[in-house]
RNA sequence: GGGCAGUUACCAGAGUGGCCAAAUGGGGCUGACUGUAACUCAGCUGACUUACGUCUUCGGUGGUUCGAAUCCAUCACUGCCCA
């Protein structure tokens, strides 16, 4: 009998985390947050995260882990992931992964390639250089110290020009050099289990959904963490918008109604990620019957075989 | 009632005789994305067309001109100021 990850995934505001937790219960199994931002500690109303009252209805994993000033990545996730998959699998045979954050889930599921990490030395001064010099200096070198990637690179993304580069510094050995794009064989089945709304039902969802956590308390929060705005943990839909309210840049309802344009461009960008996946079965969140149904069916079929 | 300013694509807003289907920003759409990824980046966004291109636009109407979003007249509407 062969142990299954459920993932549970789809754009934010689908309703993935009533349906983890009605999934969880009835399989009795625990739930492990694929949200990159649910992972901090600090940021419960404007990520959405599992209420306690939720979070009591099943176990749950990777909820509120870090503190806001702490390093995290896919590959951390992957490794930290697979090493619980280790254990719960011990005791269970199905484990939900829920969440939106896509490259997160595929590190999961297809693995990360090897790469260092990179020191907060070597990414501030890069990032320093960037801010002074701006890209033309950075291409050159990256250029020079991995022409291979040089010619394949978004040269227009600076995010992914300097990570090569980092890369390059730290090991003295070409980025591309540790780019296998190889598939891990995992030794569980994995079933994918995506959610999707009709567009206007997602954003009129969303935009209820941004108007609750203003209703909750989301400005107290966000004010909580202001002092911390360079952070990336906080460089997230929700917080960038209070900032600039806080700034007096804007107005609260000028935030609130960037907040949804802003997570309904991010619902669109998990989607497009999605879309190219051909592994997800599709269900509409209403419909949490056709869920049960499809995930009972590939248990007993893995629980056979 | 008088004076001034204005009316441009979904919105805001440039353009003031040909290089204008019309800058730029926002919004919308599509997409890329193996490590800070709720990040970052790209393309498209009047209509028809695969495309070359063709056609219809810059408040309405009528003019001037080889040629108008751009000049003139007039009408309508909007804003500000004076009564």
């Amino acid at each position: 009998m062969k142990n299954t990850l459920i993932i549970l995934l789809g754009p934010t505001g689908a309703g993935k985390t009533a349906t983890s937790l009605r999934l969880a219960q009835h399989l009795s199994a625990p739930i492990i947050s694929a949200d990159s931002r649910q992972f901090y500690k600090d940021l419960p109303i404007g990520t959405a995260a599992p209420t306690p009252q939720q979070l009591a209805m099943a176990p749950h994993y990777m909820v509120g882990i870090l503190g806001l000033e702490e390093y995290y990545s896919a590959a951390m996730f992957e490794a930290d992931v697979m090493a619980l998959l280790g254990k719960l699998f011990r005791s269970q045979s199905a484990v939900i992964l829920c969440g939106g954050s896509m490259m997160y889930i595929d590190a999961v599921c297809r693995g990360i390639d090897d790469i260092p990490n990179i020191s907060p030395e070597i990414r501030n001064s890069l990032a320093e250089q960037y801010a002074t010099n701006g890209l033309a200096p950075m291409l050159e070198e990256l250029k020079r110290l991995d022409p291979e990637h040089y010619l394949k690179v978004d040269r227009q993304n600076y995010r992914r020009v300097l990570h090569a580069i980092e890369v390059c510094r730290q090991t003295g050995r070409p980025y591309s050099s540790f780019l296998t794009f190889s598939v891990k064989q995992r030794p569980f089945d994995i079933l994918k289990v995506g959610l999707s709304l009709e567009r206007d039902m997602l954003y009129r969802q969303i935009n209820a959904r941004v108007d609750g956590m203003m209703a909750s308390g989301f400005v107290e929060e966000a004010r909580k963490v202001y002092p911390h705005r360079h952070l990336n943990s906080l460089n997230t839909v929700g917080y960038k918008e209070m900032f600039a309210f806080f700034d007096g840049s804007c107005t609260i309802d000028e935030a609130t109604d960037k907040i949804k344009r802003n997570t309904r461009v991010y619902a669109r960008k998990q989607m497009t990620w999605f879309k190219r996946d051909p592994n997800i079965a599709w269900f509409n969140p209403s419909r949490y019957e056709d869920i049960t149904e499809y995930v009972d069916g590939k248990l007993a079929a893995a629980t056979s075989a």
